[in-house]
DNA sequence: TGTATAAAGATAGTAAAACTATCTTACTTT
DNA sequence: AAAGTAAGATAGTTTTACTATCTTTATACA
């Protein structure tokens, strides 16, 4: 066993055996997400996985059921951390718009905090979540998953944020589509500024996110006034 | 030959072959659209397609390569219809908050208008649409197939949008992060209604466009004054 | 120090998915 | 009637997504 840095309590669900207690399963986690950094969920195998970790298929299988397990973990993981960061930053500070502020920007930057957790690259973690997240709810099974709370991470995330959002303004009819909207927002619109330059305003230079935390922040104060 | 109907002209590297001029080729998107409906994306294979057109494998692989590249065909049709319903529904109005107000209902409501292509049943396939559509351009490949157009019919339909915005407020900065926003949350946000209700103020009802349709107008109009 | 036990390695095997190839039949078009 | 095209029938390959079992290695605890 080794490695600085919290642990975050994931649905146990969603695994077979704890990754975070075993070196292994740190191995197994650093190494998942440089592989479905580099290849995508579509072509991300367990051989594939087991090769770049020296190991065997069989050994992966005994943590996670599937690669889709084991990229809601993952997923699951990063919302809990991004809850950390908010929870931390925010503390202390009463004035409801800086409050808001910081939520915008540890949404859009949570990977620009110093990193936690020794296995994890919290950075390339941020890529992964950008292009993949959206197939851990995208699917036939939905219903089900939700049940087993396989998105509670993510809904608690949206939750708090919303609930900032009727601080700031008690009037406003939509904190939750807004909440969840601020977060489905920085994803697709980092990813356009990327890959699909016309559906953004956001150029792809190296200060995107901050362009893009300044429109969501315009735009969400305007919201809200 | 047979079908009432307009046919739209849809990228040509998509198909092999245009399934819109053949019988078989209109069985094939008719039954697609059920059979994406039914079982989702994952779940679908060219094998099962084949069954229940009680046809072969081999005959659905000489329309499409894959069931990625079917997929895309059936969401570029859906954009290019919609963007169809949003010409002929904004010509000769010149108030131009009523034309962002029709664009929204066409967003939102597309499938309630009267269909228009005795194969296609525009509303299941609007359901395709919330359930799989970010599936098409959250892939590994995603650069290359920008390059090659596959995504033209949706960037088309938000430059559409955003210019209205323009029209609307010129001197808003973001026309095309809310335009690409104005499609993500429809989808999204009936999609949480239906499955992840913590995240949506949107309750899941029978009239739940109508509210999310109402909810779009109000945000975007205070955004937009 | 020896023994239990659990974690991981090694190996093998299966079913289905995702194609590719080829040959035949049926229907059109000229 | 001949030629051409579309679809059916059949078969085969590679890869994915597992499952099973047996052996080895590390740890722990008594």
């Amino acid at each position: 066993m080794s490695g600085r840095g919290i642990q975050f309590e994931i649905n146990k669900h969603l695994c077979l055996k704890d990754p975070q207690m075993t070196n292994y399963g740190q191995k197994l986690i650093s190494e998942s997400i440089v592989l479905f950094h580099e290849i995508g969920f579509e072509q991300f195998t367990f051989r594939k996985l087991a090769a770049k970790m020296d190991s065997t298929e069989a050994s992966v299988y005994r943590y996670f059921e599937n690669k889709h397990t084991l990229l809601l973990w993952l997923i699951c993981w990063y919302w809990e951390w991004v809850h950390y960061l908010i929870d931390i930053n925010i503390k202390n500070i009463e004035d409801v718009e800086r409050k808001l502020k910081i939520v915008i920007h540890n949404i859009v930057n949570a990977s620009t905090e110093s990193p936690l957790t020794s296995y994890i690259n919290e950075n390339m973690l941020h890529r992964v979540v950008i292009n993949e997240s959206s197939k851990t709810y995208h699917i036939h099974e939905v219903d089900v998953e939700e049940k087993h709370g396989h998105f509670k991470s993510y809904e608690e995330l949206v939750a708090k944020v919303s609930s900032i959002i009727v601080e700031f303004n008690p009037k406003f009819k939509y904190p939750k589509i807004l909440a969840s909207n601020l977060f489905e927002m920085a994803n697709n619109q980092i990813y356009f500024a990327e890959h699909m330059p016309d559906l953004t305003d956001i150029k792809n230079r190296k200060d995107k996110h901050i362009d893009l935390e300044n429109a969501m922040v315009e735009m969400s104060f305007k919201l809200l006034s």
